[in-house]
DNA sequence: AAATTGACTGACAACGCTGTCATATTACTG
DNA sequence: CAGTAATATGACAGCGTTGTCAGTCAATTT
């Protein structure tokens, strides 16, 4: 038994493909009578309509692609899933395409991807947000896209993002509210624009609660744990370490978190350790790991929407949402003990 | 400008429409001279063939779907990129979908999935490896698939695995080489066959070590990081604790930890703990885990390409390929000591 | 009652490829 | 050098949709 095609709904229903396919792209201009009519024959055959003829005959490909350059595996799938879940609800189909922005061949791979897959349109996340000549030779192109969090120097249509920076002058507070007030700041990778305004938020935390930024204590890491070790010795080997440290993800705060316990610092005892992202190994570490969690799948899933909503409707103005993180205490951060004050 | 239609090809190279067809499908009967002229063609008009059009005209859709229902992200991220390496070489694209095998409509969301997007072919990832419905379904559809990592009751044509039986028992003789005799295990979850093997693997070690398994070391896990906490707990608070826990998955490894260092368990001067996956987490933690690495990536690329041979030549035999996983030992296994072994 | 509207519906030509089959060309044979 | 086989190429009809445009029909207007 092969697969029902329109012209078996068209038969069954006793009418024209075209009416079938009007129906079926939910145009108006049909009688509800024939409409319903034309349901049940679909529902009575199982049909589903060929994504390849209809990419094939129409204007638009049904198709988005998902770009992104993120090591973070858990960031990724999260991302991935909000996406497959506007596609489905949408019918849209969704081509996946890990990239790696640094790379020579970067911008003819991705003209390449646009040019065999006509992909109706592109969801970025970061840090593939930050980059102007993809954002250019998007513009160029004409290839409709939206952005999930983009640092705020770019174009901040059709994008969606949270509020990275207030929350990281949340943490700031909630840490000064511990009586922290040696601070110490592990920054993100410079390449890495929407990581770069967690350390501004550090700032402003800083300076609504009356504390001094010591340059000192604020130091330039790559993302990695690696990084996160490296800052982390140079932090707690100085003759006045600082009581708290906050990192710009977590994976760095792990690493801050593994000198910490190579030096026998008691945590949070001695030292609070915050991260950003709330990545599985968060509430897996011992101490589990206070941080950030972003509504990942949720951003994911609005840009999707955001986009299909634009390829329906040509004209609409852009727009800019912003969703909100949320502060997750757990048990690596406490109140600062007296002598260390 | 608009993209290159297979016509102007022929135009340019001075050939019919189906000369270029044949050129870009390798096939044979072609004058190499001709096959030159309109790859020369190809390249000057930056020709890319259009897929909705292959599709909706060939007998093949030269698209793949990888279904998974795996909660570890660095594992369904590995496996994407194993997938998507070998699809790119191929020229084939990828469609993933995410499902639970557990749900009311999944078979259904299958069958309707198989019926819309028409696939060439499948990837199967553990734990839907060995479902034994979905296996049924798609040899009723005749839907060629290739599986990772199933269970040794499964039919083992077209599959990739791993030699995860003997690479457990491997780290059994490592923890008693230690001097470790109680040596405890933490189970996988009943549903998820491949991980079954590891128990299997760990009775075969234990017995070649002649050691006894001892039942109530031996916990029913679930793969979560929360099961791995239980089970820690019930281990550790016996009067007569092991010396060592093996556990099927790193999660519960984590667990397992977890419990350890509440109860200020020395690690590995007291416990020894393995687990097995190498998920980010387990370089990272605090002490770094003792864990097996399988190669995910190959593992999944290796699979693509059995699909794509497979499909394109449809009468060869069904093949079993088995890759080798490594044990990685960090610091969270070491020698037993004295007054407690 | 004729004319005009507006809501519906259908015929038919694309879309850009591949499959089939017929034909042209070349190579080989006796 | 004809006769045949093997090789190389092309004409044309699909594949299952959507877009265009020309209808049909009932409801309204003049």
């Amino acid at each position: 038994m092969n697969r029902a095609t329109i012209d078996d709904v068209a038969q069954l229903a006793g009418v024209s493909i075209k009416t079938v396919s009007r129906v079926l792209n939910r145009e108006p201009r049909v009688r509800e009578s024939t409409r319903e009519r034309v349901n049940q024959a679909m529902q009575a055959l199982k049909y589903r309509p060929n994504s390849s003829a209809r990419r094939l005959a129409g204007n638009c490909s049904y198709l988005l692609g998902l770009l992104y350059d993120n090591p973070s595996p858990s960031y990724v799938t999260s991302i991935q899933e909000g996406v497959l879940a506007a596609c489905r609800t949408e019918h849209y189909d969704i081509l996946i395409h890990p990239c790696v922005y640094d790379s020579p061949e970067f911008m003819d791979e991705i003209a390449d991807l646009l040019s065999s897959t006509r992909v109706d349109g592109l969801i970025l996340t970061p840090p593939l947000s930050d980059q102007p000549a993809l954002r250019k030779l998007l513009r160029d192109m004409q290839i409709p896209n939206v952005v999930i969090s983009i640092s705020n120097e770019g174009d901040s249509r059709w994008t969606v993002d949270t509020n990275d920076r207030e929350i990281c002058a949340d943490m700031v507070r909630y840490l000064a509210g511990l009586g922290h007030q040696r601070i110490a700041f592990v920054q993100g990778h410079p390449d890495h624009k929407a990581i770069a305004q967690r350390f501004e938020g550090f700032q402003d935390g800083m300076k609504d609660c009356g504390l001094k930024v010591s340059k000192t204590l604020c130091l330039q890491g790559y993302n990695t744990f690696d990084s996160g070790v490296k800052c982390g010795k140079r932090l707690l080997k100085r003759k006045v370490p600082p009581t708290a440290i906050f990192c710009a993800n977590d994976d760095m705060a792990a690493g801050v978190l593994k000198v910490a316990h190579e030096m026998k610092i008691a945590i949070p005892g001695e030292l609070s350790v915050a991260g950003f992202d709330d990545i599985p190994l968060a509430s897996q570490y011992w101490p589990a790991l206070t941080t950030v969690r972003q509504p990942t799948y949720e951003m994911a899933k609005l840009a999707t929407e955001l986009l299909i909503r634009r390829l329906r409707n040509k004209s609409r103005q852009g727009v800019r949402q912003v969703l909100m993180s949320e502060l997750v205490i757990r048990d690596s951060t406490g109140p600062v003990v007296a002598s260390k004050a």
